[in-house]
DNA sequence: CTGAAAGCGCTTACAG
DNA sequence: CTGAAAGCGCTTACAG
């Protein structure tokens, strides 16, 4: 016996003229805020815009308009806090640019992140921010972007070589500054047997801190053991994991410089594990300085990467370069800062 | 005296019907996989799609055929790693059921909720998934969604009552029986002085938490010191602060049921501040289950919650609702189960 | 200052 | 199986 509910047809442009005799045009004005527009007119319109509950189609006005508000951003890993942090700074600028943020996340998968690429662009972004999955090769990236898109590499170099027509903008971290700094840092604290812990070697932000600590290693004169050179997963577990090939044979390092902060914290736990008490029996740094940085046991030594800053300087980027489509394309390193705690002691006095 | 780049016009339907001799209609037949078109024209017309190198827009499609291909995500809290594997939980589903996310973050603002939804809403999304921010107003968010979108409630309730119209699904975690388990696996370790600590007396889900908590102690007949009901910020670092607060005059309660991970994980720290080694000399659990918990030290006892799974159930929810929009509005309490490690230790014996 | 007409890139009936 | 025409909800010249 229910009524049939009354459709909602959604309120348009046709409705607002006729609800208050005017033309199509001069609501669409009103909406713009055309100067155009007498003033009475304009409270007319306006009132019943707010009677009739008007939601304005912004993709019907971007068909027409030849125009795009959103941006896309796709992202490898959002499970990271360090790649949260930079997507809620670029949402936060984004919005307050009038873009509306179209979110993909590939999980590592460079399969997925065509997909994804390729689903979001049917939805014509204005631009693409993209952190790329580990082994993402440029031409395939650019032969799903195609020329169309102006697109911001943020974090990592993507494989091969870019095709001539795609000057795309890079936003990067200064990593082979922030590992040289760590390793300054723990040379000045007395260490002289220093290893590098963690990461993919394939990956160009861990080939760009190892130059850092090689760099900061070899001016200090100290010896580099291929031993203390230890690849992982950049992840807290697979750390741990490796922990234990740092102890492989005397001479056994003592400290460390961790690719980032989840494996500085993996690194802690097998230190913990083996009875070695990190910052005390160990040294080590991170790179990040996620939050878990300062709280950790003992607290992390580490670089500032500010992800939540990085993420609104990548949205201003894309922005820009909508503003100047043909200006050379911009490579921004972002500075890193070294923060002091407690895991880098000086080393052990036996 | 470089000549003017090409400009880069859009390739569309046109161009392709154009291109290989067939109406505008069949193209678009070819572009949806209808079965109506003769193969040899599909082979023709697929072929000039590769070659020009055609891209969907699907704002137009939709535009059209009065369909939409977007989801809204709005979140609070993309910083902390529970929303964030969520949301990549949402993602995932979404993109496999063929919708885009469109992301709005809040900051825990009202205002600024407000603000995301109005914008998003402008884009049309089929559905909208949002966890609320504090203090959100049913009537408010109801005043800018309307009746037009399906909303999915996720994680906490809003303030007041809903209009009647808004007929919205929730999706929630069993957060009073989570607590209850803990606090009854603290009891049968043998605690009997146990304090609720951390969150804010109004979220909803910290009340339901306490409600569990104050369920358990009662049924075991034990008492419940108000000065062992400690609030903070459901952070690390507010938690960190206030530890203090649980000894403030003896007798001291033994274990500690936590508002959620970030918050055992501050009590921890301040605990470890007070030369008080936690899981030894005092227990406690948390509530959600982040990746941290696992590595702490010690690994804490916690309630998993599978954000990613609870992700992929919101979108689930939604999706399903846009193919029954007029079923009954569905409460869904998602299962949290008890992982037990080492903070939550036997009482120490003195 | 305001309106009538055309068109953004698609899909949808409807003919044939 | 294919095409010509109309229309989704807007904006854009162009008249007046």
């Amino acid at each position: 016996m229910s009524s049939p509910l009354p459709i909602e047809r959604k309120i348009t442009l046709n409705d607002i003229a006729a609800g208050c005799g005017v033309s199509r045009a001069t609501v669409s004005l009103v909406l713009r805020g055309s100067p155009l527009v007498n003033k009475l007119t304009r409270a007319r319109v306006e009132d019943e815009l707010r009677r009739q509950g008007y939601v304005y189609n912004r993709a019907a006005a971007n068909l027409r308009s030849r125009t795009s508000s959103s941006i896309a951003l796709v992202l490898n890993d959002l499970a990271n806090p360090f790649f949260a942090e930079f997507a809620a700074g670029v949402d936060e600028a984004l919005g307050a640019g009038g873009f509306v943020t179209l979110l993909g996340c590939t999980g590592e998968s460079t399969v997925r992140e065509r997909a994804v690429l390729g689903s979001l662009l049917e939805h014509g972004p204005a631009g693409i921010i993209l952190s790329p999955a580990e082994h993402s090769e440029a031409h395939r990236v650019a032969a799903v972007v195609g020329r169309r898109v102006p697109l911001l590499l943020f974090n990592r170099e993507l494989g091969g070589t870019l095709p001539e027509y795609a000057h795309w903008d890079q936003l990067m971290l200064d990593n082979q500054r922030g590992a040289r700094l760590a390793t300054e840092h723990l040379i000045a604290g007395g260490h002289r047997r220093i290893a590098f812990f963690g990461g993919h070697h394939d990956s160009s932000s861990c080939r760009q801190r190892r130059a850092g600590y090689l760099e900061a290693m070899l001016t200090a004169g100290l010896p580099i053991e291929p031993r203390w050179q230890v690849e992982s997963a950049p992840t807290r577990l697979d750390a741990a994991h490796r922990t234990s090939a740092l102890f492989e044979g005397p001479p056994a390092p003592t400290a460390a410089v961790c690719y980032n902060d989840a494996v500085a914290l993996g690194l802690m736990l097998g230190l913990n594990q083996r009875g070695l008490r990190p910052g005390r029996d160990f040294a080590l740094t991170g790179f990040d300085d996620i939050a878990e940085a300062a709280l950790a046991m003992p607290p992390l030594t580490t670089l500032s990467t500010a992800p939540h800053e990085r993420g609104r300087q990548a949205a201003q980027l894309v922005m820009q370069r909508l503003q100047q489509p043909d200006a050379a394309s911009q490579h921004t390193i972002a500075p890193v800062e070294l923060v002091v705690r407690e895991s880098s002691c000086p080393p052990p006095v036996h």
